[in-house]
This record gives C-alpha cells, structure tokens and sequence, in this order.
DNA sequence: TGGCGCTCTCGAAACGATTCGACGGCCCAT
DNA sequence: ATGGGCCGTCGAATCGTTTCGAGAGCGCCA
C-alpha cells in the first residue's frame, strides 16, 4: 500500500535471514531448515507478501511460463467458430495443467487507414517461451517469420508440412476421400463443393481456374484434393468467404440455384454445411432427397435436429492437446516430430441416394 | 545460436556505443542522433538481435504489457456461448490496440481425484498489470480475493456491484421488464421462464423455493426480477445448467410438456431460447400462435430462419470495449466508475397474441 | 579432544533492460 | 575570446529474483 510493493527482500529482513534463504523458502529447491522456513512465511504473511514477482523470477530464469496462441485471424471470426474454440480448449488445459498461461495474439490487425494488414506489435514484442500458430499458417507465413527471427520455437496447426516446424494436421485428404466415395456408392455423379477460403483474401463466389490457383489455405486444398482422389470432379466449386453458417447460406444458393443442380453439395465445414442446408430449405429443396449435403468435423449442432449431418469427424480437443504436448516437448528441449490425427466418416440422414 | 541470446550489450558493443545509447536507438524516447540510431540498428541486424528482450524491460518497468482474463468456469463451456466471445472479441481489440496483451486464465481447474475445484495457479504467480473477470464473479470469489491480495487491479464483468472493483453490466432488469411489458400488451398471463444458472452447482430442473434461495448469479437475479417488476409473477421457473442449445431444450420440455401449459416462455438467453423454440417444435407447438418464445442477448442466429427470435439486445462488442477502457483507465492510475450499458427490446416474430 | 562431514545459511553475481544525472563538445551570442 | 545553452553520449544504479560457491556451526566418531 505505501510506497512501492514489498519485496522479497523487505520479507527476508523482516524475517532475520537473508534474501537468499526467503527465496529458498519459496522455491522450496535447495535445503532448509522448517522453522526457518515457517518464520519467512510468516514474514510475509505479515507483510502481505503474495510469492516471488513473476517478472524478477522469469528474468532470472530465462522462462515467462507464458505461451503465445497465434490466431491467424481477428479473433472475433476465429471465435465464432466452434472448431477453433475446440482446439484452444484442448491446448489450454493441456497447458494449463503444467502451468503454462495462454497469451492471446491475433496475428492481424487491421489498419483503418489502408486495406493493409500489419502483424500485431505483440508478436514482435511479447514475451513468450513458445507459441502456437493455431490455424492457417502458410508458407512465407509473416508472424511465423516474425517468431522464428526472435528465436521462439513455434508449433504450427494445420499448414503446410513445408513451415520449419513441427505440424499437427489432421487426415484431411484421407477423410474427403472417404466421403467422397460415400457418395459415389450412393449413386451421385454431379457433386459440387462450398469451400473454405481459399487464402487471406477471403472471396465468396465461384472459383474459376484463376482462384483455382492462388489456393494458398492447406486445409482447403487437401479437402478439395481428397474429393478428387475418390474419383469426383466437382461440377462446381464455391469459395465461402469463413466457416459461419452465413457464409455457407450464400455459398449454397450460389451452388444449388442454377440451371442443372448438383445431386450433392460437399461442404468443407459442418458450419457451411448448415448454411448449404438452410439455402437449400429456402429453395424448396428437401434434404436428402433433392440435394445430398454433408459437412467436415463432426460439431455437435443441435438445432439441425431432427436431421443429422453427414461429415467427416475430427478430433478437436485432441488436436489441441497435441499442439499442447509439442509445446511441452519444445520447451523441454526436445524436437517433436509432425502428428497426423486421424479422422472418421460418420454418416447421417442428410445424404442419400440421388432422386431417380 | 552460440552460446546465449545475443543482448542489448552485444550489440551496443559491435555498434562501439555504450548500452544505454543502444537502448535509446530501440526505445525512442531520449534524444539520440539519426546516424547513431542507424549504426546500432545495423549492428543489431547483423547479429540477429531483434528487439528488446521483453523480460528485461518489463523488471525495469514494472509493467508485463499482459492484461490477464480470467474466464470464472472452464473455457470449453465459455467459449461454447457466442456472448463471451463477442464481449472477449471487443476486449482483445481494445487492449490489442494498446500493444496490451491478454493472457487467459481458466480460474477452475477441476481436479481429477475429488470433486474439488481449485484456483488456477496462474492466478497466483502470472505476471499481469490488470485482471478482467469478465463472467460470473460473485461476493467473496476466491478468484477475485487472490487478485485483490496480489495487488493486481481487477474489473469486473456482470457481477455484483457489491465487489470492490468496477463493474461492467447491462441493464438486465430494465431489459426483462420492457420484454415483461411486450408479452403482458400481447395479452400473455400465463408465462413460464427458462433461466440460466444460480449458482456455479448448475443445475438442470424447475426452481423450488428452497432452490430460489440460492440464487447467486447476478444477471439470473435481475433478468428474473425485471419480469416482476413488469407485473409478471412466473406460472414456472426452470434452471438451465448453461447458456446453450441442448440445455434450453431440456429446459424448454420441462416447461411446456405440463398439464396447462404457459402461452409465452422467456428464456434468459438466445441460445436457450433456441432451445425453447426446438422444444416447442418436437412437442407439436407452433411458435407463435400455441406458445411465444423469447430470449435474451441479441445474438445473430442465422439458423433460426424464417423466424426472427423476439429478444432483449444488449452491446455485447461494448461491452468488451467498456472494459478494456477500464483496464487502461485503472492501468493509468485512475479509478474508473462502475457502467451499465442500455439494452434494447427488439421484437421479433417468435411472439405474438396468444390463442383464443 | 580433534578432525571430518553434513546441514543450513549467506553474500554476491548474474539475468537484460531502462533511466537519470553528469559530462563533453559545439555553436552562437556577447 | 569567452561564457552559456544545448545536443548527444555515457556510467552507474536499479528492477526482484535465483543460483552457486563458500563458509559457519554442529554432531559424531575415532
């Protein structure tokens, strides 16, 4: 309360000993004697010391205990996206459970002046003993650059295997293939696809060949790529502009109302799937009987009741835990090699065989 | 890559300047001549050394730059709600724009042998400047004592205003009156009312008097007292065990599937409000000429189409703003001033006159 | 009784930066 | 020519803790 916070000098004078002996009473590493320590505590308990000040502790140990999630986005689409908040449950607790803090950065902020984009002075500047880019790092990423020329080691989700670091990425590819061939075996043959955004420049429309090239978001392109491996050619390709149910409304209508509809409409999120399915509704298109949809991830979304997505599950909370673990193995000094978790077809009653 | 990091002291060394001229080059404030800012930035870039170590300079500064937030529940559940995140959304802008970091802290970590809750330990020895309980604290939270007794400066989120910190709220009560007001000009008189938790023993159940006594939560107490102060005394009162879907469903039977249902349920939330409503479907009611549905918060529920969900609209973004302000107010040495945010009744189509 | 070893405590040196007061030039004005 | 003001640089102290090596005291055994 007085002039400036009790330090743990003030409490080792207080309690007769010098400041080495009250930090071991804290610490609890190193020998010492019980009533020794009991007469620090009480030391600060009197003065109303509350443990060592985590900035003298972390410069002297080299370790905030703090690790940096790198959101590659505003945080408020990320947030509003059941699957990231999945993922940061699981990294959370896992972190949590050793003691790490998680330090919030959203990697972008937007600059009202210009439509230009400048990484968050928190990458450059905060302390942290590892982060996590959480979700759609790419190539030539610039805050993965930012992390590594500071020398943090850094744990990517969902990039491309390419980054210098270790990956946790789930069986994309292998899990639109599965479903994919679900669909074959149900009998369709015009299949167009809602796409997640193809890169920071997130469009809606129609891609063309051109779009088609700039496909720069890896879990995009091995969605895309495992439709293709089963052996399905999308009639149409539509690049939502997120993963929100809006975005997958828009998207839908632009796929289904057109001259020759597709029998099924794969979307690469369980969230664009609901919005394929409410565009669907709207156009008087009942489910599964004019149009198939299915989705990706396998979210729990009670109010398509009484229908049940077909989509491809993927384990969220597992996926955080990993990138939890890694961070740990980092820390520890060790080099933990790139996770690839598996993921599970998991029909429901929203596909169907074609109608006659 | 060496031995060690390279320091500021490597580099006033290789730039032949003394390290407190270097640090003037880095901290811009002092005067330095541009040509000697230059030779120490280019010694700096030739030794990799980016910036300065973020430990060091908080020690000396007494400032982290790491506004802590702590979620009061795990953040699963948190973050699972569109509301938390939206207020979080508007927070992390807010500090974010001050270079002002935000690090999460989960303030319960349920332990695995006993039922047990305990505080995170983050809580004890993270460094942060200022802490926002943004949810839920209540008189005497343990959370709230560990912060006080460290000394960190606390703002709270819609809590008591019986804590010793400033509060963010809205105006709930004002909010459920004017709704209270809506379904008693419709001619509505048998009204049932779906609540969110009382106390953090969430329950899942109607409200007996002795339940009513336990009644801890603020926003529960006011949205329940405004409905009274608008003349409203409820035919049923049910406890939701979270602000989500499934439990408003769960909840929204309990109060329709009785002998002399009510013509209109206000749920406390939008999400249980959706709840209602599928309830409502699955028991054959149509909404709203059997049964009116009302919620609360004003979120955008695009899979509710074609209905548009009667509710109380309240700032959400804003409220995360608000708090933001407070931390750099009190980050400032001031003593910002409790706020409660105005709300606003916007009637949708989920309510009408009831029948006969 | 003397020596050895063990336990506990202490002093001092980091950790990496900021900041304040002092000082050395230089230019300009008198 | 000389004194005053100003700009730019430097040393040194400081932030609060941890850690390491040294040393003090004590008990036990020979």
């Amino acid at each position: 309360m007085g002039h400036s916070r009790t330090t743990l000098a003030d409490v080792a004078a207080a309690a007769g000993v010098s400041v080495s002996t009250a930090s071991l009473a804290f610490s609890g590493s190193g020998p010492i004697a019980d009533d020794t320590r009991a007469r620090v505590l009480a030391a600060a308990a009197e003065l109303g010391y509350s443990g060592p000040n985590p900035l003298g502790r972390s410069l002297r140990s080299g370790r905030s205990g703090i690790a940096g999630v790198v959101i590659g986005d505003q945080l408020r689409r990320s947030f509003r996206d059941p699957v990231s908040v999945q993922v940061l449950d699981g990294l959370v607790s896992t972190l949590g459970r050793q003691g790490l803090g998680v330090l919030l950065v959203a990697s972008e902020a937007q600059v009202d002046d210009e439509d230009a984009i400048v990484p968050s002075p928190l990458l450059e500047s905060a302390a942290m003993d590892a982060a996590v880019v959480i979700w759609g790092a790419h190539r030539d990423d610039p805050s993965l650059a930012v992390l590594q020329r500071r020398g943090v080691p850094v744990v990517v989700g969902e990039g491309p295997s390419s980054v210098d670091a270790p990956v946790v990425g789930i069986d994309d590819r292998g899990g639109s293939a599965a479903l994919g061939r679900h669909l074959l075996d149900l009998g369709h043959r015009r299949v167009a696809t809602v796409t997640l955004p193809f890169d920071r420049r997130r469009r809606c429309g129609p891609v063309d060949a051109a779009r088609m090239e700039q496909l720069d978001w890896t879990p995009t392109r091995h969605r895309l790529a495992g439709l293709r491996d089963a052996g399905i050619d999308p009639v149409a390709v539509v690049e939502a502009d997120a993963s929100l149910v809006e975005a997958g409304q828009a998207a839908g209508r632009l796929a289904l109302d057109v001259a020759d509809p597709p029998t099924a409409v794969v979307a690469q999120s369980d969230l664009l799937a609901a919005g394929v399915l409410i565009a669907a509704r709207d156009l008087g298109l009942r489910v599964p009987d004019d149009v198939s949809v299915a989705g990706f991830d396998g979210l729990d979304l009670p109010w398509l009741a009484p229908d049940v997505l077909t989509t491809v599950a993927q384990p969220l909370a597992a996926k955080g835990e990993a990138m939890g673990q890694m961070v740990l193995e980092l820390l520890a000094g060790g080099t933990p090699a790139s996770v690839t978790l598996d993921v599970e077809l998991r029909p429901g009653t929203t596909t169907g065989p074609p109608r006659g």
